[in-house]
RNA sequence: CGGGGCGUAGCGCAGUUUGGCUAGCGCGCCUGCCUUGGGAGCAGGAGGUCGGAGGUUCAAAUCCUCUCGCCCCGACCA
């Protein structure tokens, strides 16, 4: 057995390391993983992982199978190519729309590459599961996704093939899913803080997929696509998709001002407006025309705020909202875009964010070309349809709880939990028979994780200018020997018995067999990024030692031969145990 | 889908404006010598339908038309 693990020699490895940086890449995990050697592109969004690179997926696959199955979970493996019926019987096989990759076989007959699978879990449960008895269930796989993404980008961040763990539970009752709920959660918290992950749990927006209540597991770092709020002094944290806006507190003047009309030639933007009437954009009052369903409303906002289009539409009872094109905004204003104002709109109705309702003064669009208003006082000027909070939050506003205020950053979601309830067991029929022998649909969740999101996540929050900083939980392999010449009898010994003995030790070690010089193999050795390095060469060995370092932190020293092979399998041993032992909540 | 940009050797690029020698350069790759503590040096070599198709021309990487792919911004998004 550990012949065979010997036989792995650098000289060998398909590990195909790039000096320079490929064009295509943006952010650092995306360069890195192609410099390292990890993946190459096969077309947008759809890569091949290399030696090096599925190594660390698998590694980050099996503690999410260890934590699932410990949490309950069973794993299965559901077909990627999905009947369409299926999808119609939920309806989603429109509702997914463009994203859903379809495929048509000899027949004709219409099928998909699986998006998810809500609806092959949910079918498979509802043709075998009949009893109370059965439940819980919690069955989960690890299985390629594919989504037609509009713009594939950051490698594999946003790709269009992914891998990811869903997990699927089904329950009697919502005490049950709460439940299973918050078990997944917690198995998350393990997953991520193993991985080296530094991640926070948010509130977040149901979306298209529904449901009652969903966090999504956010691994702070600048490159993220996803915006979050926190609390500075509560628990409070929630996308900015979902997060609730407390109104700024405003303090009224009781000042009565008249309304005027000003010629505001070519002034348009709030930008503009500012520097024109020289006062705070927080006097403005911006409207933006939505259009959502049929109807039409006017967004009606503080100029410095930014209207949350999921809240607009929740506030007018659509499930999405979209800008006005150019016509409809002059049916609506009488004007041409850039000077709508929420006085004399026709047609429409008008949504107004609390935080105006405190303006006493404002400047507002004249719904005429040129024309601005000043002195605007909402409820004396005009009455809004409903006041209801349509902004996004943004890092300054009071946080819900009343006493902190919100810090903005960056996330990239590489985990999400959400309480479905029966949104697909009742179309698809999925039901139980209880004790009383009545018959009632499965009360069900589901919790996924980007694998191959979370890879890029890793390397994002662990690298630096020379490469990738494995964590040890997820690394390809422990330990880099690096015989400073192969070609010196006495190195090359050397680092083959150290190689040998820490391979027979359970210790994962590769050993740099190549003929090149020293630089290349260090500068190698840190792209990929071994957390340590055991370097074999003339100045160690004449004391009859060899060199640690650990990648992440720059520790070096010297060890002598005869203790570094128990030396290096009791840190890493220790290492792996604790990134292992994490706090359980 | 809208806006912008790019396709020339495995990677990074020049050449295209103003058509004209055998299509170049750096890195990587192969052979040899030499070298071995942070991406060495010398010598030799291989590798290209210049994304594809059509057109203009005595002549096209270069000009025109169409097409495909890719990247960035936006819209979009479990």
């Amino acid at each position: 057995m550990i012949s065979g693990v010997l036989k792995l020699r650098m000289s060998k490895l398909l590990m195909p390391t790039l000096r320079e940086v490929p064009a295509e890449a943006e952010i650092a995990s995306h360069r890195l993983m192609l410099r390292a050697a990890m993946m190459r592109k096969v077309a947008a969004g759809i890569y091949s992982y290399l030696p090096l690179g599925f190594r660390v997926l698998q590694k980050i696959m099996q503690i999410v199978r260890e934590e699932m199955d410990a949490a309950g979970g069973q794993e299965v493996l559901l077909p990627i190519v999905q009947p369409a019926e299926l999808w119609h019987e939920t309806g989603r096989w429109d509702d997914y729309g463009e994203e859903m990759f379809k495929l048509i076989d000899r027949h004709e007959r219409q099928f998909c590459l699986g998006p998810t699978h809500e609806e092959i879990t949910t079918a498979l449960v509802r043709n075998e599961v009949r009893s109370y008895r059965q439940l819980p269930l919690m069955l989960y796989q690890i299985q390629n996704k594919y989504r037609d993404e509009i713009r594939p980008r950051f490698g594999v961040m946003r790709g269009r093939e992914f891998i990811m763990k869903d997990l699927y539970s089904f329950d009697r009752d919502e005490e049950g899913l709460d439940k299973s709920y918050w078990t997944m959660f917690h198995a998350y918290e393990r997953i991520f803080a193993r991985c080296g992950l530094t991640t926070r749990p948010v509130e977040a927006d149901s979306g298209a997929i529904g449901g009652d209540q969903t966090h999504e597991f956010m691994a702070l770092a600048d490159a993220g696509e996803a915006e979050i709020v926190y609390c500075s002094s509560c628990d409070y944290a929630a996308n900015v998709e979902k997060a609730e806006c407390l109104t700024p507190p405003a303090e009224p003047t009781g000042r009565e001002e008249p309304l005027v009309e000003v010629a505001t030639p070519d002034v348009r933007t709030i930008e503009d407006l500012e520097k024109f009437f020289n006062r705070p954009a927080s006097e403005m009052i911006k409207t933006l025309i939505y259009r959502g369903g049929d109807q039409v409303v006017a967004a009606v906002l503080r100029g410095d705020h930014e209207v949350n289009e999921i809240k607009l539409a929740r506030a007018i009872g659509c499930l999405e909202v979209e800008l006005a094109d150019d016509k409809t905004i002059e049916e609506v204003t009488g004007a041409p875009r850039g000077f709508a104002g929420p006085i004399g709109l026709k047609h429409c109705k008008i949504i107004t964010d609390p935080a105006v309702m405190a303006i006493e003064g404002g400047i507002a669009g004249g719904n005429a070309v040129d024309v601005h208003l000043q002195g605007v006082k909402p409820g004396r000027d005009f009455v809004p349809d409903k006041v209801v909070d349509i902004r996004k939050a943004q890092p300054g506003d009071p946080c819900p709880c009343g006493k902190g205020v919100l810090q903005g950053a960056r996330g990239i979601e590489v985990g999400q939990v959400f309480k479905l309830g029966t949104k697909y067991s009742e179309p698809l029929g999925a039901t139980f028979t209880d004790e009383d022998g009545v018959e009632r649909p499965l009360i069900m969740g589901c919790y996924g994780i980007g694998i191959s999101r979370t890879m890029a996540a890793i390397i994002e929050q662990c690298h630096d200018d020379d490469g990738i900083c494995w964590p040890i939980s997820v690394a390809p392999y422990h330990v880099d020997i690096v015989p400073v010449s192969y070609r010196d009898e006495q190195q090359r010994t050397t680092a083959e018995r150290i190689y040998r003995e820490l391979t027979k030790a359970g210790v994962e070690a590769v050993i740099d067999d190549r003929d090149e010089r020293p630089g290349v193999k260090f500068k190698d050795a840190d792209l990929i990024g071994f957390p340590l390095r055991i370097t074999v060469g003339p100045r160690g060995l004449a004391d009859g030692q060899v060199e640690i370092r650990w990648r992440a932190t720059g520790e070096e020293y010297l060890i002598s031969l005869n203790e570094v092979v128990s030396h290096v399998q009791d840190r890493i041993t220790r290492a792996i145990a604790e990134s292992e032992c994490v706090r359980t909540q």
